[in-house]
DNA sequence: GCTTAAAATTGCGCGCTGCGCAGTTTTTCT
DNA sequence: AGAAAAACTGCGCAGCGCGCAATTTTAAGC
């Protein structure tokens, strides 16, 4: 890797981490853009060379985080069925994230503009585990839905159980793993019907 | 209804529809909230007092059909098993959509910022059919999460299918109707879980 | 019908955004 | 070292979203 790529990887890190980190301080609607690009020493011109709006710096982190679902799925023996495999797979993603990672979830949960933009990233964000996926049952996307539609289903299921959580069963203590779990299970069926084992 | 909600929708109507014709005829990116503001014979401020983005008066139409599900679902007999009856149920409303319907998702679908708006607009979109699922089942929404992930599933099976028409299939003379079943059987054993019949 | 309160529309103004352009600085290649 | 490529930066502009206060339209009470 360049010199030249590392530092460009660096500024864009900076910029996603410095974003996040006021946007958690101050909330998401406090931050201008001017804020960020100092905070990460770069000009608010810049900014606009690496994100082309405010909420896609802070997005940018949890969506670099779900384009690692493919080498989670990739690392399932290959016996396991497919199902299984995919809801392993997020589980084991999900238990493995930090706290600081589902305070940023929370925030961008709870601000329809960075929701939007993170609903935005899906198609950036699900296609290594398209690709996995497609692999493992000797598919080709482009012929068959099937690989993209159960990625969908799954980052689907994700996204409603933890809504779901947030807005109804935080306070009862129940742990948001439990509540990822359900949702996982229901949809796993989707993956049952390429799953010829 | 008052004759100022009555004036009030119309209005509304009115700028969400110049909003399309508008965007369909020149681009999306080439339509300033002025021209659909005075397209709809109302002043650009108003405008922001109905809609907060120039992608939401685009979206509001699709939006409005889509919350027609719930009433969709009621009518199939009760003695159908769910799956069969959600199917039914988004199939006959997207084959009763006529061509101008189509040529607005296409545009949507296309265009980055109005998909993300569309995105965003899946919540309201969704409630009335998750209501009507929650009554089919003798459930709560906000106690069981079933029902919102369901309707969620679904809308997931018709947004797969629909891109992947655009993408891959549409140059083939596959009918969409045909692609969007595909996606909407995949995603029908998510239903089968809670049916017992 | 006339008056009064409530609600909707409008014009004005402000801060912020996203981006094209052109000049400068940094990295790469030979 | 020197030239070419790529990245960073400052400037400027058109457009957006919205708060505010004034005006017009609609609903309700007497």
């Amino acid at each position: 890797m360049n010199l030249r790529e590392r530092k460009k990887e660096a500024t864009r890190q900076a910029l996603s981490r410095a974003a996040v980190d006021l946007a958690l301080e101050h909330g998401p609607e406090n931050v201008r853009v001017e804020d960020i690009a100092a905070a990460a020493g770069v000009s608010p011109r810049t900014y606009n060379n690496y994100f082309s709006s405010r909420e896609a710096a802070i997005c940018a982190i949890p969506v670099a985080r779900n384009r690692e679902l493919g080498e989670r799925l990739r690392a399932r023996p290959p016996q396991e069925p497919l199902a299984e495999a995919c809801v392993r797979a997020v589980l084991e993603h999900h238990a493995e994230q930090g706290s600081p990672d589902w305070r940023i979830m929370r925030m961008i949960f709870c601000d329809r503009g960075l929701h939007g933009e993170f609903l935005k990233s899906h198609k950036a964000m699900s296609q290594p585990l398209v690709e996995a996926i497609a692999e493992r049952c000797g598919l080709d996307p482009e012929r068959d839905m099937f690989p993209t539609l159960l990625a969908a289903s799954l980052g689907t299921a994700v996204r409603i159980a933890t809504q779901h959580w947030l807005e109804h069963e935080q306070h009862t203590g129940r742990p948001l793993l439990d509540a990822l779990r359900e949702g996982l299970l229901h949809v796993a069926p989707v993956a049952s019907a390429h799953d010829h084992r």
